[in-house]
DNA sequence: GATGAATGAGCATTCATTCAT
DNA sequence: TATGAATGAATGCTCATTCAT
């Protein structure tokens, strides 16, 4: 009510209670709540009242921080996205060796995708997909979609340096990705691997997606350098 | 508990009533009534007395041929699997010129799988997989690993006559599956796409698809043999 | 099941279960069980889950029979003002000496409006006229002012007949209503006076009101033929 | 309980804080907020959040002051019904034309009680009178009532004068003021008119009303003495 | 064996009230 | 003393399931 101390910055490192809606402990914890009952039964089923349970605060509060049910559902899954798809392009950003680089991306990217906790975060967006379409819609503008367009900035980087010869850009980029995840992605959502595919699968599975994507996109040039280095 | 007395009512004209569940004609009936209702739906925000209404018979009923709810949307999946894959593999049977074979086979997967009534099936499948894990692998094993294996067995056979080289035959088949819904499946199912891709747009993916991975497997002799039939 | 019997008439006269939400004992059971918790809590303060006990049916059932509470308050309403309206106007129907017409058909009336089931439930709807309007206004529509009409008819009647002289029928007739009531709607509706009115107290008030309204309106033919009735 | 000790806080600058409860300034803020949004939304549809934001205190401090809403909203209408009535029979009090000042007065009377402000007022007491009777009473006793007594007095002073001969003064004032509102307020608290009815409409009823109030009880000497100002 | 009326636990959401700060 | 974040009982309503007919 007075003089707040000098030093106040542009964090509120006051201990007084944060306003309403406001405290980002209980919104993470309510968040937790939401995530362990969304992921564990999915949208529908999931009722308010598990997450009450589950997140430790009272119903009311909830709906003091998210609207509603949708709302709170929503924002799990920005948080979940985020955490997901985070870090996941980094090693498109310093073109290095080609093959290496798509090696390496490729197998970050599968290992993510068909995580355990991922796939059940998927699965949970798929089904309410159904009833909030803009949601599904929103998590893959965000996440794969955007994902997709690092793809494509680093094909075309290969391009201009005369390493790829790539028709549609854009649909390379999507063969590639796919490529990575052969079969995977589908196994692994309609859960008939219940387990995420170990790495060495995966790498194998990259390994031979890169090939072919290479033979089939693959400059003279590129092959030629990749003879010189071997030979080195 | 099947022969009913000779005094058996006289509007039941079939060889004496079937026992309790065990129908098949109302069973039937029932699965049909549901079909539309859990596709059109999603299986949470389908109500049995929508299904009721839709079979055209009363609830007590579905209770005797179905368990419950969950119960009877794994029959319908069940059969629902049987016929969106039906016929799909039809065109793999009689080998002919190869790449036209695939693009064929190829375009024709494509547009079954991303159509929006496959995709609904699909997105409730996964939504429920969660809960009913089996129910999405047994979805997966009679459906997409049936066709997997009918791939495996054309590119053997494309192997066998010295078209194709191929490391990991089960791989490349998942390759090959891959490359012709190159990025359609993320997108439809997570309603990025709201509507079923167009033909055309298949086609186009379809035959790329079918480029890369001849580029990357077709034996000289099959170039040989297709740059002959060119020249004719 | 099949042949219903050749005597079977307008009337369905079968012990078989009613259709849902077509049985008029429980529509009637639930109706009391709304009428005891809506007169006694009004509107907003009344539970559908009180109803339910109440009226000793379960809450789905409540929903067969109403869409929602509006609903059945409407429907409670409905009954309430048929019941209290009937017969009220009857009076009317066979015109003989006007005075005693009027101050027999004030009194009905008045006791009628002013009785303690009658206050309450007006008091309901006016209670929920605030955010249910047009229920308030059917209310007042189909009671009030239909009897309002009726009156007005008399009143034209007796014009007819020589006997009145009214500039304005239809203000008139408003007048006269509000004289047999002197004072007593507001008091009641208020709860000013917690009990109903005595008989003598109502006729007393009416006998004045009508007096008053003859004052003002009644013709010199009117009063010669008083006169002469007297005397006779 | 009244003085706080002399190391009252600097920033109270009234004499010593009022006692928790107390201040009628922070009183009267509540009530203020506390009308609008009952007036507004009736008493059950109003929330202690909206009070809260439209008397700009918080919510502590409203049930500092006040028990419930129940009290809190008795409180008001206690207010209010001063604040309606205020001035409402001024005219009564200077003895002028007879005629004219019970058209003044009754046009005025009509206006106040059939105002939108006022009949929303109303209908909230009505509503609550059910479950607390006493507010109804207290209502009406303070207001109409005392009106009610104020325009006894002026009949009896018109008596006095000669002017009137009411047997019965008591029900004559009560059959004023009803002729002055014949049938209105019943229309406006029923909702069956949704705006308050204009001055013209007004006037031409409340003209009405006294007229045949005025041929009921007015005397000889009241029309000797009006038919002489006509002519003058 | 079939029916569909009835059930009541369950849902998302609201809001009067409390009490730590 | 004043505050407003937190509470949780209560709301209207739905729907999978049961069981008397």
């Amino acid at each position: 009510m007075v003089d707040t101390t000098a030093d106040s910055d542009l964090l509120d490192l006051r201990k007084g209670r944060p306003a309403a809606g406001q405290d980002p402990v209980k919104r993470a914890q309510i968040i937790e709540g939401a995530r362990r009952v969304f992921i564990d039964k999915g949208f529908e089923a999931a009722s308010m009242n598990d997450i009450t349970r589950e997140a430790g605060v009272s119903k009311g509060t909830i709906y003091v921080y998210f609207e509603n049910k949708e709302e709170l559902f929503e924002a799990l899954i920005e948080e979940e996205r985020g955490t997901i798809f985070k870090n996941m392009y980094e090693v498109l950003d310093h073109f290095e060796d080609l093959r290496k680089t798509l090696v390496k991306f490729g197998t970050g990217l599968s290992i993510k995708i068909t995580s355990a906790k991922v796939i059940q975060a998927q699965r949970t967006v798929v089904g309410a997909a159904d009833r909030i379409p803009e949601l599904g819609a929103r998590f893959y503008e965000r996440g794969p979609k955007r994902g997709h367009d690092k793809v494509v900035s680093f094909l075309n980087e290969a391009i201009a340096r005369g390493l790829l010869e790539i028709p549609d850009v854009d649909l390379g980029a999507y063969q590639f990705t796919e490529l990575c995840l052969a079969g995977l992605f589908r196994q692994c959502i309609f859960s008939y691997r219940t387990k995420a595919p170990s790495q060495a699968e995966i790498e194998k599975i990259v390994t031979s997606g890169v090939d072919v994507f290479l033979k089939a996109y693959g400059t003279e040039k590129f092959f030629a350098e990749e003879r010189a280095s071997a030979s080195a």
